[in-house]
DNA sequence: CACACAATGAGACTGCGC
DNA sequence: GCGCAGTCTCATTGTGTG
């Protein structure tokens, strides 16, 4: 295997073993899931089996996520012992989902039940209560706060969590409002490098153990409320921000920057994941992101910010967004300081400051000779029909003047240069100008990237493990390369073999300490292959990728197919495979 | 066979006038 | 608020050329 061959530690491992894993997957019907992709839910298989000998244990489970213990009890009773926990969150499910449509017709009556389930055990109205309610009946005489603060215990939260968020956020925060709070401030509190060890919270992921059967949950449940008409479809669309700038750029005055946000619980790492595809997809696309990367909202943001050419990218991440640095030197904004010599021949009628998006293909020498005759044939400024051709033609094909009447594409090189790339990182090695082209375009912006990225810095002063998927040409290699950040050990997974001769051959020249593995195909990186890497190399500290853009974006007049598309559906397997590193992650202590 | 070229024209957004 | 033209977009495909 070529990932073997780079003298590393790693070949010892067998991938054709059938030994048995302790991490097996358990593909879920797409009844049950958001994602008509089919993501494949990843189970502890282990657990499950050994839990028909401990009922309590399951429950346990389940009530540390939340639920009611009776309902969770009568689910297991119900469908009988040993039941999967797909079997048990669903019948949990259809027990609060009756409950629910009982309130909002105003009639829970016992006598109408049908579905066997003792409706006494559920007097929650909403997702804020999915606590264990087991004393409620008999603390009447208990004050809300103090119901609040027994029920955030119950979660595992300490008393002085609960309390501090209760004070912060007021008497009437929702359960779900203070729990926000408390995993803010947990993640605030790991994040800062000047707290004592001893006040810092604890590798506490509790909320994220059980991530993926939450984002279900919520997800069938927001299922639901569609169908019930509860949802607009149009009410909670993801909208594209205007200007694109995220969270906030690093020339911006430092007051205007957005400090602050909360994730939902189930994000939170380990592992830190970032996730990139473009901005301007065909509608709904970015909301089924969001859903699938545990209701992340995306940050949105222009290239255009980080250097001379436009590059709108969404970018889904469970960073922290304080006390980010951008790579320096900063790149310049536009085309005069980009490219000096251009400013000769640029006329005045071409009012362009930055380049559109970089895409895989380049203007034609035929159509440069079009331009070339179109605006010699005047003396002075052409008329405004040919100017309007000329310049339509430019911001087409991102076309630059170069001489007298002349306008070129841009070269490999001057790609490499706006996208942050070392110069000549996709030359040489046998690669064409055309497949340069076509790597670069489908890459990240190394700036942008490196800006979110820097946050990791502190975090990870003696390196990091990344596991990146769609590398491309290695964007977040170099971007974190270029951060300072040593790379201890990159598991790369791309299809394209020139792409990741490209990254080896920069891994090489940068005499990089760490090992560099590299896969071909996201689909065959299963979880045993996953566990087995996370095993030697100590798990993974973050999971990048822009999975694939073809049917998402507009340039495709012929497929543009949404996240359904034949390419753009390995967006679930970036899914799939997060979640695989979030169960070894939060089922293991690495160090 | 690799590479270059050009036609293709969907979908979302923006800005303008009414 | 509506209609419309204008703008932009990590592309795909078939054909031509050397």
């Amino acid at each position: 295997m070529e990932s073997n061959a780079s003298g590393d530690d790693f070949g010892d491992i067998d991938w054709n073993t059938e030994d048995e894993l302790e991490i097996s997957e358990i593909p879920i019907s797409t009844s049950n899931l958001p994602t008509p992709g089919g993501v494949t839910i990843v189970c502890n298989g282990e657990e499950s089996s050994s839990a028909h000998s401990s009922n309590s244990k399951l429950i346990q489970h389940f009530v540390g996520m939340g639920f009611p213990d009776k309902l969770v009890v009568k689910a297991i009773e119900e469908i009988g012992e040993g039941s999967s926990e797909g079997k048990i969150l669903d019948t949990v499910l259809t027990y609060l989902e009756l409950q629910n449509s009982s309130e909002e017709h105003g009639c829970i009556d016992s006598d109408q039940s049908t579905s066997g389930y003792d409706e006494s055990l559920l007097h929650d109205s909403d997702i804020d209560s999915w606590s264990d309610d087991d004393d409620e009946e008999n603390s009447d005489d208990l004050s809300e706060s103090e119901k609040k603060l027994q029920t955030l215990q119950k979660m595992g939260y300490s008393v002085d969590e609960a309390t501090e968020a209760m004070h912060r956020c007021g008497p009437d925060a929702s359960i779900a409002v203070l729990t926000d709070f408390i995993c803010a401030a947990q993640i605030a509190r790991a994040e800062a490098p000047d707290l004592p060890a001893e006040i810092k919270p604890k590798a506490n992921y509790t909320c994220s153990q059980n991530g993926k059967l939450k984002r279900r949950l919520y997800a069938e449940l927001d299922n639901r409320k569609k169908q019930r008409g509860m949802v607009g479809e149009d009410s909670e669309m993801i909208r594209l921000p205007k200007p694109m700038v995220g969270f906030g750029l690093p020339t911006d005055d430092q007051s205007s920057i957005v400090r602050e946000r909360t994730l939902p619980e189930q994000a939170l790492g380990p592992p830190y994941f970032y996730y990139e595809n473009v901005a301007l997809t065909p509608k709904g696309v970015w909301d089924e992101i969001s859903k699938c990367l545990y209701y992340v909202e995306p940050e949105f943001v222009d290239s255009k910010y980080f250097c001379a050419a436009a590059r709108k990218r969404g970018y889904v991440h469970n960073l922290p967004i304080q006390k980010r640095f951008p790579l320096r030197p900063l790149l310049p904004l536009n085309i005069e300081e980009t490219f000096p010599l251009t400013k000769r021949w640029w006329p005045s009628w071409d009012s362009r400051t930055y380049l559109n998006c970089l895409q895989t293909a380049i203007g034609s020498a035929k159509l440069q000779d079009r331009i070339r005759k179109a605006v010699e044939a005047y003396d002075g400024e052409p008329p405004e029909h040919v100017k309007k051709y000329v310049i339509d033609q430019c911001k087409k094909w991102n076309l630059l003047w170069v001489g007298r009447n002349k306008v070129a594409p841009l070269e490999p090189d001057e790609f490499e240069l706006l996208l942050g790339f070392p110069r000549n990182h996709t030359r040489g090695g046998g690669i064409s100008r055309t497949d340069r082209y076509k790597s670069l375009g489908n890459s990240f912006q190394v700036n942008t990237v490196a800006y979110h990225l820097s946050v990791l810095k502190p975090l990870f002063p003696d390196g990091i493990n990344i596991l990146s998927l769609f590398s491309g040409i290695g964007g977040a290699e170099v971007a974190l390369h270029r951060l300072g950040i040593p790379l201890n050990n990159v598991v790369s997974v791309e299809k394209s073999e020139i792409n990741r001769n490209i990254v080896r051959s920069w891994w090489e020249q940068t005499n990089q300490k760490g090992n560099l593995i590299d896969f071909d195909d996201v689909q065959t990186l299963d979880a045993y292959k996953i566990e087995s890497l996370a095993g030697k190399i100590g798990g993974f500290d973050l999971v990048v990728g822009g999975s694939p853009c073809n049917n998402l974006a507009g340039s495709n007049r012929v497929s543009r197919d949404g996240l359904e598309g034949k390419e753009s559906i390995l967006f679930y397997e970036y899914v799939r495979i997060l979640d695989t590193v979030k169960n070894i992650m939060s089922g293991r202590r690495f160090n």
